[in-house]
RNA sequence: GGCGCGGUGGCAGAGUGGUCAUGCGACGGACUGCAACUCCGUUUACGCCGGUUCGAUUCCGACCCGCGCCUCCA
C-alpha cells in the first residue's frame, strides 16, 4: 500500500486508484519562454521518481505533463527577440527535452500543449458561462466568478473574504469581484489570438490545465502535481473551473514539491537568482544533480549552495566504486533490502530512506567483494542496480562515471603513466612510483592499487 | 495582517513514545611499499518552557527563531 501526502487533506493518505492497478497523473509543466531552472528540475525529478516507483510497484501509469506554449510572458519574450512565438516555444521545448534527458527524467506518456486545445478550453469556458460561474465583461475578457464556488480556497486554505480584502489582488475594474480570474483575454489589435464566441483572444493561464486534464485523464483523476508556488492561485483556480463545469470531484490527491532556495533565499523569476539546468551542468555531472535532488524528501525545502553537490558526488562515487569490477546479476532474487526499500518508498516516496538502503546494499557488496564471494557480489550488484534504477540513478557503466571528462589528459595517457608506475614499483623505485601518482593526483586523477592491478578515477 | 510549514549531532538530512537512520567529516584499528579504496569499531542530536505519560526528540499548549504562500513564478 502506497501512502502519499495530499495537499488537500494535509496528511498522508493510502493511495486508492480510481481504476485498480492504474494511475492517472497530471503535472503542471513548463511555460516555455526560457530555459529550465533548478526549480523545474526538482519538479521534473520528483514526479519522475514517483512515476518510476508506481511502475516498479506494478501500476500502469498514465503520466501527463502539459506545456504552456502561449501566455503573456511568452508573447513578450518573442516580441523582445523579434521572433514568432512559435519559434521561441519550439526552441525552448527542445531545450527542455535535452535538459530533462540529461537528468535521467523519462518522458511523460503525453505532453499536451495549450495551443492544441483551444476548442476544449473554449468549450469549457462556454459551459462555465452557461452555468452562471463565469461572465463576459465590458472589456471583452471572460472572468470566472469566484463567489459562485463555495469550496473556493479549499486547497490553499484561504478564505475568500481575506482574498477580497487583501491589498495585493490586482484591481481590475472589469471584474465583478477582485478575486475573480480571467478565463479568456480579449486581444488587442496585432496580438496573437484565436476566435471565440467572445471575440478574438487567448486563454487565461488556468483554463488550459482544466481542459487538457479532462481531455487526457477524464473529469476526475487520481493525482495532480506541480511546484509549490502553483498551489495558489493556479491549482485553486483549476479546481474551481473543473468542479463547477463538471459538478464532480476534480482530483483525488494533490501533490506539491518543495521549494528550491539558493544561498538561503527563495529562487524565483522575480528575484532573478535562478540557476538554469544548463548552467549547473556546465560544472556538475547530471547524475550528481539528480542525486542531490533525491537526497532530500520531495516535499521539503532544499537549499542549493555552490558546494551543496559535493555530498551527492561522494555518494555516487561510493556506489560506482562498489559496482566497479563486478558483473551485476540480471534479475537477482528479492532481498530484505528490496523490502526495506519499498517500505521507505511506500511511505510518501521517502527517497532519503531509500538511499540509506542503497548504502546498506553497497556495504554488503563491498564485504562480498572483499571476501571473494563472486556470486554474492554479483547478486548484490544486481540489487543495487535494480533499486538505483527505480530512483533513476546508477544506470551507467561505473567507468563512465568514475572516469568522466578527463579533458586533455585522456585515458590512454593515464594508462600509459600507470604502466610506467607499475614498472617502477616492480623495480622497487617507490620514489618514481609516488612521483607519477602525485603528478596524476594534481590533475585530479586518483589511483587505487589492488591485487588485480591499478585502477583510476576522477577525484 | 491572513493561512501554512519547519527548527535534529561539525555539516547535509530521515525518522521514532522506551535498542541503529544514512552520508560527509573526525578519531582508533585492519589492509597497503606508502597511499587511495574498502572493511571493523568509536564519537557528538533532537530550539526554549510547561503539560500528558512509568517514560517524550517524538503527543498537547505557550514562547522564541527561520521559511513559504497570499503577485508572474516549478
Amino acid at each position: 500500500m502506497i501512502q502519499l501526502y495530499s495537499t488537500l487533506s494535509r496528511k498522508k493518505e493510502t493511495f486508492q486508484p480510481i481504476e485498480p492497478g492504474k494511475v492517472g497523473i497530471y503535472v503542471c509543466g513548463m511555460t516555455v519562454y526560457d530555459y529550465c531552472h533548478l526549480g523545474h528540475a526538482r519538479v521534473l525529478v520528483a514526479f519522475d521518481v514517483i512515476t518510476r516507483y508506481f511502475r516498479h510497484r506494478g501500476y500502469d501509469v498514465h503520466y501527463v505533463r502539459n506545456i504552456t506554449d502561449v501566455d503573456d510572458k511568452i508573447l513578450d519574450r518573442a516580441r523582445e527577440n523579434g521572433e514568432d512565438f512559435h519559434v521561441l516555444t519550439d526552441r525552448m521545448i527542445e531545450a527542455m527535452h535535452v535538459d530533462e534527458g540529461a537528468l535521467g527524467v523519462l518522458r511523460p506518456n503525453e505532453e499536451p500543449r495549450a495551443t492544441e486545445y483551444m476548442d476544449e478550453m473554449i468549450d469549457m469556458i462556454r459551459t462555465l458561462v452557461d452555468k452562471g460561474h463565469a461572465y463576459p465583461a465590458d472589456n471583452g475578457d471572460v472572468y470566472f466568478a469566484v463567489s459562485t464556488f463555495d469550496d473556493y480556497g479549499k486547497l490553499s486554505r484561504k478564505k475568500l473574504e481575506d482574498l477580497v480584502a487583501g491589498a495585493r489582488v490586482e484591481v481590475q475594474e472589469a471584474k465583478a469581484s477582485p478575486a475573480d480570474f480571467v478565463l479568456w483575454k480579449s486581444a488587442k489589435p496585432g496580438e496573437v489570438s484565436w476566435p471565440s464566441p467572445w471575440g478574438e483572444g487567448r486563454p487565461g493561464w488556468h483554463i488550459e490545465c482544466s481542459a487538457m486534464s479532462r481531455s487526457r485523464l477524464g473529469r476526475t483523476f487520481d493525482i495532480h502535481g506541480g511546484g509549490p508556488d502553483l498551489m495558489f492561485p493556479h491549482h485553486e483556480n483549476e479546481i474551481a473551473q473543473s468542479e463547477c463545469a463538471h459538478e464532480q470531484p476534480f482530483v483525488n490527491y494533490w501533490m506539491h514539491a518543495g521549494a528550491v532556495r539558493v544561498n538561503h533565499e527563495k529562487m524565483s523569476k522575480s528575484l532573478g537568482n535562478f540557476f538554469t539546468i544548463r548552467d549547473i551542468l556546465q560544472e556538475h555531472d547530471p547524475e550528481v544533480v539528480r542525486y542531490f535532488l533525491i537526497s532530500s524528501h520531495y516535499r521539503s525545502q532544499i537549499d542549493y549552495t555552490p558546494d551543496s553537490l559535493a555530498d551527492a558526488r561522494s555518494a555516487l562515487m561510493k556506489f560506482y566504486q562498489a559496482l566497479d569490477g563486478v558483473e551485476p546479476a540480471k534479475d537477482p532474487a528479492e532481498t530484505e533490502h528490496d523490502q526495506r526499500f519499498m517500505a521507505a518508498m511506500d511511505d510518501d516516496f521517502n527517497t532519503v530512506e531509500a538511499t540509506a538502503v542503497l548504502h546498506a546494499v553497497t556495504a554488503e557488496l563491498n564485504r562480498c567483494k572483499k571476501a571473494g564471494e563472486t556470486e554474492q557480489s554479483s547478486a548484490m550488484a544486481g540489487v543495487l542496480k535494480r533499486l538505483g534504477g527505480v530512483l533513476g540513478v546508477l544506470e551507467r557503466e561505473p567507468a563512465s562515471f568514475l572516469q568522466a571528462d578527463t579533458g586533455d589528459l585522456n585515458a590512454d595517457r593515464i594508462e600509459g603513466l600507470i604502466e610506467e608506475r607499475r614498472q617502477a614499483k616492480k623495480n622497487k623505485d617507490f620514489g618514481e612510483a609516488d612521483r607519477i601518482r602525485d603528478e596524476l593526483l594534481e590533475q585530479g586523477i586518483v589511483l587505487e592499487d589492488s591485487r588485480e592491478g591499478t585502477t583510476w578515477r576522477r577525484e
